[in-house]
RNA sequence: GCUGAUGUGGCUCAAUGGCAGAGCAUCUCACUCGUAAUGAGAAGGUUGUGGGUUCGAUUCCCACCAUCAGCUCCA
C-alpha cells in the first residue's frame, strides 16, 4: 500500500481515526453547550461514531442540531490534538478533578502496566487510546451529521445506568455524505416490513406480537422457497421428518436446554405434567435417532426438519421478520462417525454455497467458540473447534474468530450474508455437537460389530424461514426473481372483449405451472401496468384485439421493457428458461 | 426488559379542549380504452385500551398494550 493511500477515506485505519476524532469533536461540543453532561466512551465504529454521554435530561433529536453547528465551529477552529501521558494516580485525580466518574471507572479498570493516554484539543481533553487526527481543521464541518440519538447501557450492562448515545456520520466531503444519505434512504424503501404490508406478503398485529401471520402472496413465497429447499436437500441425500411441537419438560432437562435456555421457553402444564414448546428441534430429532437401532453403514445420516420453534422474546427485541417470537428453522442434524466429520462439514459448506449463490448473496464465516456457560469439556470443544477450521481452511475460504460466541453444546461456523446494500445478515450456522449424543446415549454399531457413540452437527442454511424472507425481501427490494415471485404473470385485457382470450391465457400458463392472474377490472391498460408493475410482477401479458386476432400476448417486463408481441408458446418458453436456471431437476 | 418517541377509516397522512378531514383502496354508475393513475357518486371512524381532569377529551394527565429508534439478546 503507498503512504498516500494510508490518508484516503477508502482506508480503513485512516476512515476510523477520523471518525474517532469526530466523536471528540461532538464531546468537545456536548461540554460547551452543557458543561454539566458527564463523558462515557465515544468510539469510531463501522458507519461512523457515537459518543455516550449521561445526561440530567434524556436528549432528543431536536436537539442535534446544534450540536452539529458546534461540531462545525470547532473544526473551524482547527484545534490541535495534542497527546500526553499521566500515571494512573494522576489520570485518577486529573478525571476526579474534572468531575467524570465514568472516566474515572475506565482508568481503574485498566491493567496494572497499561500506559495512561490523554489527548487535547483547545478547552477540551478526553481519556484516549488514540490515534488520532493532528488538527479538528482536518474534518470536513459542513460533512458531519448527527444521525441519531438513544438509550445506551453503561458498559453494555442492563445493571448498571443508561446512557444517551448520539450517533454521527461523517466524511471528507459534503458529496459524500449525501450519497451515503440516500443510501439509508434507499435502505428504508426495502424496509420488508413496509414491502411485506404494500406487496401483501404478511402481517404482524397487536394481538400476536412477534408471531407473523402470512398472507397468500406471502405464503405462495414461502412454500415455494421450502420447495427449493427440498430439492436441494434431496439432492445432497437428506431425509425429512417433523418432530412434535411441544414436550415433555423432562426431556429439556436432559437435552441442557432446560439449564440453559428456559427463560426463553414458553411452557405448559398438560394432565398436571410440565410440558415446554421447543425453542430448538434438536431434542425431538435425538428421540428420532434414538428409536431405532442404527449401522455405520447409515452414516452420516441427514435428517433434515422445517421445524416451527417459539422463542420468548424480550418486547423490545421484536423486528419485523428479523426477530420474532416464533419461526421455521430449516434445521437439519447429520449424524456421523468422528472419521466423517470434515467431509459432512465441507459437504454442507458446499450445499450453502449452492443455495447461496441462488439468490446472489455472498458471504463472510465466523467461528464462534466456547461460551463460558457451556457443556462439555474444554479438550473436546478445541477438537471440535480445529475440525471446524480445517474443514473450512482445506476449502480455501476464509473466516473470523468470534470468541466465546458457540452454542452452549458445540462450536459453530455462523454464516453473514450480504445483501445487495452491503448490509450483513447472520443466516446459517452449522454447530458441531459431540454433547447431545452423549446426553442422549445415541449409538450406532460399527463395522467391529461394537457400539459406538456417533457425533452431530447441527445446521441450518436459510436459518429462520421467516428472517430469510425478510433478507430477501430487502435484498431484491421486492423483486423477487421470476422463479420466487408470488405470481409471475398478469394478464391484462385492455377491454372487456379480450377479457375471454386473457382467461384462457391465463388458464394454459397455469396448467404449465406458472402463477398468473387476470386483472379483468374495468380499468384503463395504463393503470393495470402501473398496478402490476407496483406489485413488481415479473411479466404483464398486455392482450387486446389485435392479440387476438393474430393469436399473441404483448408481453411488457416489470422492468418497462416491452418486449413486443410473440406466441403464448414462445412466451412459456422464455419464462420457463427464465425459471429453469434458478431452480433443482 | 431498559431509555426515548409514536399510536386518527384497509393503506398513507391532515386537523382540533367544542359536529374528525383528504388521497388511495372498497362499492355503484358511466366510459370499452394498446403500455405507469378515466370521470361521477356512495359507503367507511367510540381517534390503541382502561382510568382521571373538564360543562365538554381524539386533543391535557396517569396506567397498560403495541409499534418505531437504539441498548441487551439473537435464527
Amino acid at each position: 500500500m503507498s503512504e498516500e493511500n494510508l490518508y484516503t477515506f477508502e482506508n480503513e485505519g485512516y476512515r476510523k481515526t477520523y471518525w474517532h476524532t469526530c466523536s471528540h469533536v461532538l464531546a468537545q461540543a456536548m461540554k460547551r453547550l452543557h458543561p454539566e453532561v458527564k463523558l462515557a466512551i465515544g468510539p469510531s465504529i463501522d458507519n461512523g461514531f457515537y459518543y455516550d454521554f449521561d445526561t440530567p435530561e434524556p436528549f432528543t433529536e431536536g436537539q442535534l442540531e446544534e450540536l452539529e453547528a458546534e461540531m462545525r465551529k470547532i473544526c473551524k477552529e482547527k484545534l490541535k490534538l495534542e497527546r500526553f501521558e499521566l500515571p494512573r494516580a494522576e489520570a485518577i485525580a486529573f478525571m476526579e478533578e474534572k468531575g467524570e466518574p465514568f472516566k474515572v471507572e475506565l482508568i481503574h479498570d485498566l491493567p496494572e502496566d497499561a500506559v495512561i493516554s490523554f489527548y487535547k484539543q483547545g478547552e477540551f481533553t478526553d481519556l484516549c487510546a488514540g490515534p488520532h487526527l493532528d488538527s479538528t481543521g482536518r474534518i470536513k464541518g459542513n460533512a458531519i451529521k448527527l444521525t441519531a440519538c438513544n438509550a445506551a447501557y453503561w458498559r453494555g450492562d442492563s445493571s448498571r445506568e443508561t446512557l444517551q448515545r448520539i450517533y454521527g456520520i461523517a466524511f471528507p466531503k459534503k458529496d459524500e455524505l449525501d450519497e451515503y444519505l440516500a443510501k439509508i434512504e434507499e435502505a428504508k424503501k426495502r424496509d420488508h416490513r413496509r414491502l411485506g404490508k404494500e406487496l401483501g406478503l404478511f402481517m404482524l398485529r397487536d394481538e400476536g406480537p412477534g408471531f407473523p401471520f402470512f398472507l397468500p402472496k406471502g405464503m405462495t413465497l414461502k412454500n415455494t422457497l421450502l420447495d427449493y429447499w427440498r430439492k436441494v436437500h434431496k439432492k445432497y441425500g437428506y431425509v425429512e421428518i417433523s418432530t412434535p411441537i411441544m414436550l415433555d419438560r423432562q426431556l429439556w432437562e436432559r437435552s441442557g436446554h432446560w439449564d440453559h435456555y428456559k427463560n426463553n421457553m414458553y411452557t405448559t402444564v398438560i394432565d398436571e405434567v410440565d410440558f415446554a414448546v421447543k425453542p430448538m428441534n434438536c431434542p425431538g430429532g435425538m428421540l428420532v435417532y434414538a428409536s431405532e437401532p442404527h449401522s455405520y453403514r447409515e452414516l452420516p445420516l441427514r435428517v433434515g426438519e422445517i421445524g416451527l420453534v417459539h422463542r420468548h422474546e424480550l418486547s423490545g427485541a421484536l423486528h419485523g421478520l428479523f426477530r420474532v417470537r416464533c419461526f421455521n428453522q430449516d434445521d437439519a442434524h447429520v449424524f456421523m462417525t468422528r472419521e466423517q466429520m470434515q467431509d459432512v462439514i465441507q459437504e454442507t459448506v458446499r450445499l450453502f454455497d449452492e443455495v447461496y449463490s441462488t439468490f446472489g448473496l455472498s458471504y463472510t464465516i465466523e467461528l464462534s467458540t466456547m461460551p463460558e456457560d457451556h457443556i462439555g469439556t474444554v479438550e473436546e470443544w478445541e477438537r471440535n473447534q480445529d475440525i471446524l477450521k480445517a474443514a473450512i481452511t482445506a476449502m480455501g475460504k476464509d473466516f473470523v474468530i468470534n470468541e466465546g460466541d458457540g452454542a452452549f453444546y458445540g462450536p459453530k461456523l455462523d454464516f453473514h450474508l450480504a445483501d445487495s446494500l452491503g448490509r450483513t445478515w447472520q443466516c446459517g450456522t452449522i454447530q458441531l455437537d459431540s454433547q447431545l449424543p452423549e446426553r442422549f446415549e445415541l449409538e450406532y454399531t460399527g463395522e467391529d460389530g461394537q457400539k459406538h457413540r456417533p457425533v452431530m452437527i447441527h445446521r441450518v442454511v436459510l436459518g429462520s424461514i421467516e428472517r430469510f424472507i425478510g433478507v430477501i425481501t430487502e435484498h431484491f427490494a421486492g423483486a423477487f426473481p421470476a422463479w420466487l415471485a408470488p405470481v409471475q404473470v398478469k394478464v391484462l385485457p385492455v377491454t372487456d372483449r379480450a377479457e375471454g382470450y386473457a382467461e384462457t391465457v391465463s388458464a394454459q400458463l397455469d396448467a404449465l405451472g406458472f402463477r398468473v392472474e387476470v386483472d379483468g377490472r374495468n380499468e384503463k391498460i395504463g393503470k393495470k401496468i402501473r398496478e402490476a408493475t407496483l406489485e413488481k410482477v415479473p411479466y404483464m401479458l398486455v392482450v387486446g384485439d389485435r392479440d387476438i386476432e393474430n393469436g399473441t400476448v404483448s408481453v411488457r417486463h416489470r422492468s418497462g421493457e416491452d418486449l413486443g408481441a410473440m406466441s403464448l408458446d414462445q412466451f412459456a418458453a422464455l419464462l420457463g428458461d427464465e425459471v429453469k436456471e434458478m431452480t433443482i431437476k
